[in-house]
DNA sequence: AAGATTTATGAAATCGATTCCAATTTAAGG
DNA sequence: CCTTAAATTGGAATCGATTTCATAAATCTT
């Protein structure tokens, strides 16, 4: 190993790195090599800067709850009081405090806030994926409430993934996050429950009657039921179920229940070549035509569980000269944006005020310390009716 | 006030709670009073119960790294180092550790760590608002590049306010943040740059050319060219132009640019009721549609600056009558996932590419230490054609 | 075999705030 | 004017981790 042909002073913690920013910044190259056994891997002092160019900005140190005092002439204590709004602090040394911390552009490490505090005014909402607009839209909602709750959002994506979902709840336990939004659920609820002792979880859209958590939710067998039997009313019988969500959702699975008790009321026998559970996209409704259309028996109607399903199933149909919905009837879920501008036939969930409720529950759980209701409320579907049925 | 006829023993911190707890769980009411004035205030001890139900989870304290070094018979130390997989921790008390944190449950508390690291390894994505499908894409892009790099994603809508987005950059002073991606900018660049002495800034999307930041975007000049160039070559002389975004965003100004310079080009010279620029949902197409039909002299083709503008003339135009695009032809943009299922032609931005980038860029930026270089990516437009042109 | 490295470990300091506890001053009550 | 309660203030402990610094044992070098 090189052998530096002098001796190296030790260099104080801090200076080190001004010095590597400033030679990076005349355009040289510093070596500095420090023998002491443990900068190898704590602290590493060996730097090499070999080329390049830019802009240099070294950050002044922040300004501390410690230096704001100091100015002030005061203590951390009572500067910290009046961060926080507590009373017994008098006019003038409020006054006093507040323009140091305004000489200084003081703002506290919300870190070490968060560390004394043991909470972190954060909120965790998982999510399977966002470009569906139903998430999409859900997820505007929350970050609005929260935002006026003064509350951040930490957003994750779920990806349909078991094991990713179970990562992030370790979340809770790292005491990241304050509470947890579940949109939807990809593990059994048994998986999830133990984790309630770090925190407070609430269900929105995706639930379960098991769960003694809070949830915002539909019925969504009335949902399924509601679509399937406005098909039957047209006059349809064979009738093709599509759910949006894979796995062993409860919301799939209501939606599916609906479809049958519907079907079965006016005693109609589900052929199994009628069921399919794996398309969620725009992509899996295109996909979902050309199984259709390769039936020896067609279906005359769709019940979709997702309006991009729906579009997709309606685009590729009327490539292949189908006409909607005299060919085949196709009915939507969601009631996203894009139903209107096709005339799609929907079920409308009221997304909005599902994502608003979940926050505003999520906010009350957490405000009244530990506390665990089981508060559920339940949002009620509407048919919006349109040209596809 | 209240004097409790007998004396009231001192409480010792954390037992107080845990108090509270089990009478609320034995559903009976407890107040307990205590005099000393500081409780009054600081830690409020007096608690009082009315009723209701659940079920309570009193959580165990959670097992810290001390716990865990004394499990295991070692120090904090070396813990910590298995923690960060430093070397220098032989296989033995390697081995005790990890049993040690198994049998505790450890997760170590993620706001120590901050504090003590000063970093975070959390990224702070702005948005306008996340149910224009391009920004939606967008960020579940980056959350999904974040997640492959370790890192987690805060996400903030500015809600096209000043404001806002100012208030949302003190997250980048408080240390909540190792970094900030704009995906657009209400406030002139002037106003942010000062806070880079504070973290690094990524724009995507947006664009400032004085900017010396890491920056993903695209030519939106030659997009506003092309879409405009594309409706000229069908023969169109009266073209309006509509842009997405409000306020003084580069992107739409860039679009305008593009759109002045292809009209210019062939001599034609804009009338100044061709340009709207307030419009950016799809109701504001629908507004559009009324604006433009209103006109003594009807346009016979628009440029919108977002397929939902377009969407909503398209829609709202063929509901009286128009024909597409032989009374009126409509170029969109961002090739968003209605374009297809509306066969509207669109300039095409790789969203994708452009997500990725930019986080790419971010990480890059963090993980070199403070070196700030002004990386500037362009991605190419593409034009798609369909039948709305 | 002596000296120089490398490997391995832990006690104590530190990150930047809040909370506890004690002490002092001011106001209210009788 | 004395007693009691309320209003102020600050020093020290604490939150739960990482990093510094010191020291000892094992391994190389020559």
């Amino acid at each position: 190993m090189y052998q530096a042909p002098f001796s190296i002073p030790v260099i104080p913690r801090g200076l080190e790195r001004c010095l590597v920013h400033y030679v990076f910044y005349l355009k040289k190259t510093l070596v500095i090599f420090q023998t002491f056994q443990y900068n190898r891997y704590e602290n590493d002092f060996i730097y090499a800067y070999l080329g390049g160019g830019g802009i240099l900005y070294v950050g002044d140190r922040m300004a501390t709850i410690s230096d704001v005092a100091e100015r002030a002439g005061l203590s951390r204590t009572t500067v910290s009081r009046v961060i926080n709004q507590h009373p017994y602090v008098s006019e003038e040394k409020k006054k006093l405090v507040k323009q140091a911390m305004e000489e200084l552009q003081y703002v506290p490490n919300s870190n070490a806030q968060k560390l004394r505090k043991q909470k972190t005014e954060t909120i965790a909402v998982y999510v399977p994926r966002l470009t569906n607009p139903f998430f999409s839209q859900l997820v505007e909602t929350m970050e609005e409430v929260a935002a006026e709750e003064g509350f951040q959002l930490l957003f994750c994506q779920t990806r349909y993934n078991k094991q990713q979902e179970l990562s992030y709840l370790q979340l809770l336990r790292g005491k990241q996050i304050d509470g947890l939004i579940l949109t939807s659920m990809e593990n059994h609820w048994s998986e999830i429950e133990p984790y309630l002792t770090y925190g407070p979880i609430v269900l929105c859209n995706e639930y379960d009657y098991e769960a003694k958590v809070p949830m915002a939710h539909l019925d969504q067998v009335m949902g399924g039921y509601i679509g399937t039997k406005h098909l039957i009313d047209r006059g349809h019988q064979s009738i093709v179920y599509c759910s949006s969500e894979p796995g062993g959702s409860r919301v799939s699975k209501g939606r599916q229940e609906g479809y049958i008790k519907a079907m079965q009321q006016i005693g109609i026998s589900i052929k199994p070549e009628w069921m399919y559970t794996d398309q969620f996209t725009i992509e899996g409704g295109k996909r979902l035509f050309y199984r259709l259309h390769n039936l020896k028996e067609r279906p005359t109607a769709v019940f979709t569980g997702s309006d991009e399903v729906a579009s997709g199933l309606i685009f590729e149909a009327r490539k292949n000269g189908y006409r909607i919905p005299d060919d085949l009837a196709v009915i939507g879920f969601d009631d996203q944006p894009v139903a209107e501008l096709l005339g799609l036939t929907t079920v409308k969930q009221p997304v909005h005020q599902l994502g608003r409720t979940a926050m505003e529950l999520m906010v009350e759980q957490i405000q009244s310390s530990r506390k665990i209701s089981s508060n559920r409320v339940e949002l009620p579907f509407e048919l919006i009716i349109r040209d596809s049925t």
